[in-house]
DNA sequence: ACTGCGCTGTTACCTCCGGTAACATGGCGG
DNA sequence: CCGCCATGTTACCGGAGGTAACAGCGCAGT
């Protein structure tokens, strides 16, 4: 995005050595690890990327790229609507599935930048409430809410698959399939339109 | 939680002194700054809590008490569901509008412990988390499927707002009680049931 | 052929952090 | 008077991010 490839390959050789290190060790992998890594030592890292905030973030550049295409494609789909928000989930679910240790990369960066921080949505994944954003407005009629809405919702759904998809990869309770009916099931308002149960009494032991 | 406030004064002391130094620098703040707030050096600190985990831990269960209490009491609130939705939400972002340093601890904790993180949920939003499940499950008939509904719900609903709330936080697009119609909204299948726009075309300048 | 420049690389160092070892002090019940 | 326990200290360790200073190498230009 920022550079071609092309052009600065010593650069896209050190991101590969860095890619490497950090499948291996996680996103907290140290300078010196990922120098060791690609044979060399640390100010050429710091040359290259300034700090390490530099290094990640080109790191998550070139994934967040594949990612944000899958599911802008996904978004676009000519569907209905249900199935195209089932596919995108199925999208976005099928990714973290394919390649844990990169997507935890993108979902959950090393926040190490003080300022402006307490955001839950790292830089890719507010790219991606950005893009369903872009899709509510551009596909729903939701009156003159729109904007807000469409904006609300977007960080509201990123989030909300953002916690599901963690915990579905953590301890898969379910295949795929039905996780992507959960969640299409809780955006189509399942819950509100569900019976209710009726009020527990103090003592259910009889 | 854990122990009396009465039983151990230094250490309950020791935690108000962090408390400070936290509302003022932010979670990231140093062993060595919170214990020049408490007016000792390190190794006391280290000896009440074991280590900086131990510390921001007690520090978090201080405050996660109170909201995971002001969060269950909404839920079981007895309203209409929509009104008793509506009351939660309301309720949460309440809590982090009027102490955002302080939730903002609880909500994005500098993760620190490698092992098993990858979590976007930290442990007071995982306990807010069940309690929804609890409450979804008592209180909904949600057929067979019950039980995985209600923990995904659970955790999809937390990081919703988790991140809507974050984002209201940080820029304020609008009123809390905006902000809650939005929520419920979207939790009510209005993304699903609104309408359709015309698909763009691919000039729409004319 | 020499010079300058830009890129590659090194060693050695700084500061700060979390964490620990070793030692000193003071109150208090037996 | 004696342990004992909690309190407190200084001084240190290893490792993190980050930087300064220096050394080689290839390759234009004159």
């Amino acid at each position: 995005m920022t550079t071609e490839p092309r052009l600065e390959p010593r650069r896209e050789q050190l991101l590969n050595a860095a890619d490497r290190v950090v499948q291996r060790e996680g996103p907290s992998a140290s300078m010196n690890a990922i120098a060791a890594e690609a044979g060399i030592t640390k100010p050429i890292l710091y040359r290259h990327f300034g700090d390490r905030n530099g290094l990640i973030g080109a790191l998550t550049e070139r994934h967040t790229a594949g990612l944000l295409a899958a599911v802008r494609s996904a978004l676009n789909e000519p569907l209905e609507r249900r199935d195209r928000v089932e596919h995108v989930l199925d999208v976005y679910l099928a990714a973290i599935e394919s390649r844990p240790q990169v997507y935890r990369l993108l979902t959950h960066p090393e926040p190490g930048d003080p300022t402006g921080a307490g955001n839950a949505l790292a830089p890719a994944l507010r790219q991606i409430a950005e893009e369903i954003t872009r899709a509510v407005q551009q596909q729903i009629d939701l009156g003159q809410d729109g904007p807000l809405l469409s904006e609300t919702w977007g960080r509201s759904i990123t989030g909300m698959v953002l916690a599901a998809g963690d915990w579905w990869l953590e301890t898969r309770p379910c295949p795929r399939a039905r996780m992507v009916q959960a969640l299409a099931d809780l955006l189509w308002g399942r819950l509100a339109a569900a019976a209710d149960l009726p009020p527990m009494l103090t003592a259910p032991e009889a």
